[in-house]
DNA sequence: GCGCGAATAGTTTTT
DNA sequence: CTATTCGCGC
């Protein structure tokens, strides 16, 4: 972070020649926020949103959107997460059966069992450059057909204009590869490059780095040995042990950083001694060369007589264990040297485990906050039961389905589960006060049971019906500033529509139908689909809660985490649990074989020792979270602390003995963290100056909204000029043709339809294609104007940064206009008129930044304002500094309401209401 | 009581 | 995949 300010300003290194590369999206967020905030106190002004600064992912997206016509992808593409994946793996697993000998890599069982394996060796096949023609052409029939798989799931992301996470980075390698055009823009922009975490960087990873930096190769790189955990993703810590070697000498500079300013001295001592501890009752290795010689230094002896590393352990009995860990942290509250629970960490292997989830429970049940968002609770919150619950009774059929036992294939598991949130929505509804929800779903229930054309809502949209009702009205209501316990419920709810949402979407699913499909009718196959199916597996794969990044440890609870979470982190008293594990082999045998044939370079560490050197590396990192006082944990048994632990843990002494001495403490605070959001005209201030409450829902909860198709009309335009546009930046004038922009059109419209899963009727259709030929047309074919499109803006305040996306600017000289579209399909001129003024504020805004970020005056702003009925009006603002001014004062004011989280006002037009979900909670009903 | 093989129980990490 | 337990033979 340092180091970038100082090039910035020591160096008069644009912002924009800055390329870093991190993790974690919340790292990178950090980083912007320290940067910004150093340049600000400064005075200097930069404009970070051209610096290449985020994670590897995110990184490597920038470049494919930039250059999306070089690349496989078309626009609109849809990313997938890791369930997607597998998802649509599941989904088009007859393609992968049928290749020729597959059985041979597939293991017999389920299609999803088989779709994880899939996923499992694509990924890792991906990430280390292996093409799957190499393989095909291997002598050994089980890698041949490996190379098969391989190249149907390429093909099917192809086919479906898809994009998996491993994908990204193999893309932006290919488009970097093939173009050397844009290569060498890039090579010629970026001219400092630097990479945090080094040692867990995998070979393309590695390889990108390399290909950017060019023959210049100035990278700067920062990662310790001793924490790389990423194995199992393909990060190897061979890249910054072997780093120097890729420079001729003398020219790579090695800072050691040995001197640790975290912890104290008594916590350091422990975990050098844990890395020294190498041999013992079941284990021996060395680390010989895999390990960079150093030894960490505290940077004061520790002032203390009481051991800063203790113990904390129960024995043989998980009810003692736990109240000793309550007891122990109430005292630490009475004593006031807690001033607040997320002080506190407890860092585990993993947080879903059952022993992990009990002590969390334990300690809410004696009122103590646990935030753990990653031990997948979801789908055992009360609030996701309920609503689950409710929806089922929606469905009659599905619902005896369930009780007759029709569903054979379900196991028990699921069954109780289904079972159990059924009664708990009717023990729910039972009671007098909760009758009018009883009725409602009971009247849906038998219009469902006779249904016999379509319904005009699907799954999603009956939840948004369901939400008017207690206690889910109540859960919505629920005030943003509460601390993230209070507010998960209505967090959860949000997601539970995202989740449906994406149901409906992937089985294209808009309505409830009765029309047969596989000898069902439409609604009871699609019900079905939804439960047996797809929220199985989401229940089986577990559901992650929301994750707050703008806090470090959220005030009032305590932090539940895995040690790869923590990673990055301190905190002031860390409990390490998760002390019966024992490292274990992690490669399989067909992987080594290609490892050895077909990965770029030969293994580096010892096959026999890496489970070790995994292991050890852990738990480095975990015990060196700590900053005051580290306890470990367990309920010691047979097998706990298993045998790896046994040596350093037996020297510690106890929370209960003598020595231990919780007044000599003084425990730091966590550090504030503050990190800048940003804010985008479009989607936050307009939707927050037009409806606070709307702003709630669906920006800050991200409740799903239930698509109508008036937006796409917009979109379609807009995407369709954006093309023609472009087609004039490559000096491709002739190609805009009317047939072209048919053409265009056609293509846009496919892929936005399978994206917005929505669809335009053909009139609507016709006049949008018909709005863009009249653009088109008002040009006379003079595109000699068009000088940049889209060009982003961003404008970095003291505590948010607010980033928009300009259409066009042209001109000539020091003097641009700026010119925006907007489309709507039936303009409304009551409306429109309030709308304009927020267009032309928006324009304000984009007119200043692009002065700010060109050093070129904008003379003239345009907007062109298209709608179904005809024309093409181009509005042209006069530009004003003083315009700019107060346009700046307001918006800050917005954006200052919006981080104050202050969301309970509601539209003043109750015109704005009609197209929201929530229009039964808003006050202009 | 010991050595040995077989059976059995518990069982992740992430962009 | 590892560690523990069980059964069996000696």
């Amino acid at each position: 972070m340092q180091r970038a300010i100082y090039l910035i300003e020591e160096c008069n290194v644009r912002p924009e020649s800055i390329f870093i590369a991190t993790f974690t999206e919340k790292a990178a967020k950090e980083l912007v926020t320290r940067i910004t905030n150093e340049l600000a106190n400064r005075n200097i002004t930069a404009n970070i949103n051209e610096m290449y600064i985020g994670t590897f992912h995110s990184l490597c997206l920038r470049m494919l959107k930039e250059h999306l016509e070089y690349t496989r992808l078309r626009r609109n593409y849809r990313l997938m997460d890791s369930f997607d994946q597998q998802y649509m793996v599941f989904q088009n697993i007859h393609r992968f059966r049928s290749i020729p000998e597959i059985e041979i890599v597939l293991p017999n069982g389920g299609a999803w069992k088989q779709a994880e394996t899939i996923c499992n060796f694509v990924n890792n096949l991906s990430e280390e450059l292996v093409s799957p023609e190499e393989l095909m052409s291997d002598h050994d029939p089980s890698i041949a057909s490996l190379g098969r798989m391989l190249q149907e799931y390429r093909t099917i992301l192809t086919e479906a204009n898809l994009m998996d996470f491993s994908s990204i980075q193999i893309e932006a390698y290919r488009l970097l590869c093939d173009n050397e055009g844009i290569l060498n823009e890039l090579r010629s922009a970026i001219t400092h490059i630097m990479v945090d975490e080094y040692q867990d960087t995998n070979y393309i990873q590695e390889q990108l780095v390399f290909l950017l930096a060019g023959e210049r190769k100035n990278i700067c790189v920062v990662g310790d040995d001793d924490q790389g955990l990423y194995r199992f993703r393909g990060a190897t810590i061979r890249n910054i042990l072997e780093f120097p070697q890729k420079f001729a000498n003398g020219e790579c500079r090695i800072i050691p950083l040995v001197i640790n300013y975290r912890s104290n001295s008594d916590i350091v001592d422990f975990y050098n001694r844990w890395m020294d501890t190498t041999d013992g009752a079941k284990f021996k290795f060395r680390w010989e060369n895999f390990r960079y010689e150093k030894r960490i230094e505290p940077h004061e002896k520790s002032a203390l007589h009481s051991p800063a590393v203790v113990k904390l352990a129960g024995v043989n009995d998980e009810d003692e264990w736990h109240e000793k860990i309550l007891q122990f942290i109430n005292n630490l509250k009475t004593s006031g040297k807690l001033m607040d629970y997320n002080q506190i960490a407890f860092l585990f292997n993993s947080v879903k485990h059952p022993r992990v989830t009990a002590l969390a429970r334990f300690l809410e049940e004696n009122h103590i906050n646990v935030y753990s968002p990653r031990s997948d609770m979801f789908f055992q919150r009360d609030e996701i039961r309920l609503a689950l619950g409710c929806l089922m009774l929606m469905f009659p059929f599905y619902v005896q389905g369930l009780e007759n036992g029709e569903y054979t294939f379900l196991q028990p598991e699921h069954l109780t589960y289904y079972r159990n949130c059924i009664m708990l929505a009717n023990e729910y509804l039972m009671q007098p006060e909760h009758t009018d929800l009883l009725k409602w779903i009971r009247r849906r229930g038998k219009d469902h049971v006779s249904l016999t054309d379509a319904t005009d809502y699907a799954y999603c949209g009956l939840m948004y019906q369901m939400f008017e009702f207690q206690p889910f009205a109540g859960i919505l209501d629920t005030d943003m500033d509460v601390g993230v316990v209070d507010i998960r419920p209505a967090r959860n709810l949000a997601k539970l529509t995202q989740i449906i949402g994406k149901f409906e979407y992937l089985h294209r699913v808009d309505v409830l139908s009765a029309d047969k499909y596989r000898g069902k009718r439409g609604i009871d196959a699609n019900t079905e689909l939804l439960f047996n199916l797809y929220l199985r597996l989401l229940y089986d794969g577990g559901i992650t809660e929301y994750e707050d990044d703008s806090e470090y440890a959220p005030s009032g609870c305590v932090s539940f985490l895995t040690i790869h979470q923590s990673k990055g982190m301190e905190f002031p008293i860390v409990f390490v649990d998760s002390l019966t594990n024992v490292p274990r082999k992690t490669t399989n045998d067909l992987m080594m074989t290609i490892e050895d044939r077909y990965f770029k370079r030969p293994a580096f560490e010892p096959y026999e020792v890496t489970k070790f050197f995994d292991f050890w590396r852990l738990y480095y990192t975990a015990f060196s979270r700590a900053q005051d006082l580290l306890i470990l944990t367990c309920n010691e048994d047979k097998r706990t602390p298993s045998a790896y632990f046994k040596e350093v843990y037996d020297e510690l002494q106890s929370v209960d003995s003598e020595a231990f001495d919780i007044r000599e403490f003084n425990f730091k605070s966590v550090k504030a963290v503050n990190v800048k959001s940003t804010y985008s005209f479009t989607s936050h201030i307009t939707v927050y100056e037009t409806c606070a409450l709307q702003y709630k829902f669906y920006r800050e909860l991200e409740f799903m909204p239930v698509r109508a198709n008036a937006m796409l009309f917009g979109t379609l335009v807009h995407e369709t000029i954006e093309d023609v546009h472009r087609a004039a930046l490559r000096h491709e004038e002739q190609t805009i043709t009317e047939e072209n922009v048919n053409r265009w059109f056609a293509s846009n419209y496919v892929s936005l339809t399978k994206t917005e899963h929505t669809y335009l009727a053909g009139p609507q259709r016709e006049a949008a294609l018909k709005q863009v030929l009249r653009y088109v047309e008002r040009q006379h074919g003079d595109w000699s104007a068009i000088q940049q499109a889209e060009v982003d803006v961003s404008l970095v305040k003291p505590d948010y940064i607010i980033e928009g996306k300009v259409d066009l600017i042209r001109g000539e000289g020091d003097t641009v206009e700026i010119v925006d579209f907007k489309a709507e399909r039936k303009p409304d001129m009551e409306k429109m008129r309030d709308r304009l003024e927020r267009y032309r504020r928006q324009l304000h805004i984009y007119a200043h930044l692009v002065e700010e970020r060109t050093g070129r005056k904008v003379s003239k702003m345009h907007l062109y304002y298209t709608g179904e009925d005809g024309g093409v009006p181009t509005i042209t603002y006069p530009y004003t500094k003083s315009a700019v001014e107060g346009t700046l004062a307001s918006f800050d004011d917005t954006v200052h309401k919006i981080m104050k989280k202050d969301f309970r006002h509601c539209a003043d037009d109750p015109k704005v209401c009609a197209g929201c979900d929530f229009r039964f909670y808003c006050r202009n009903k």
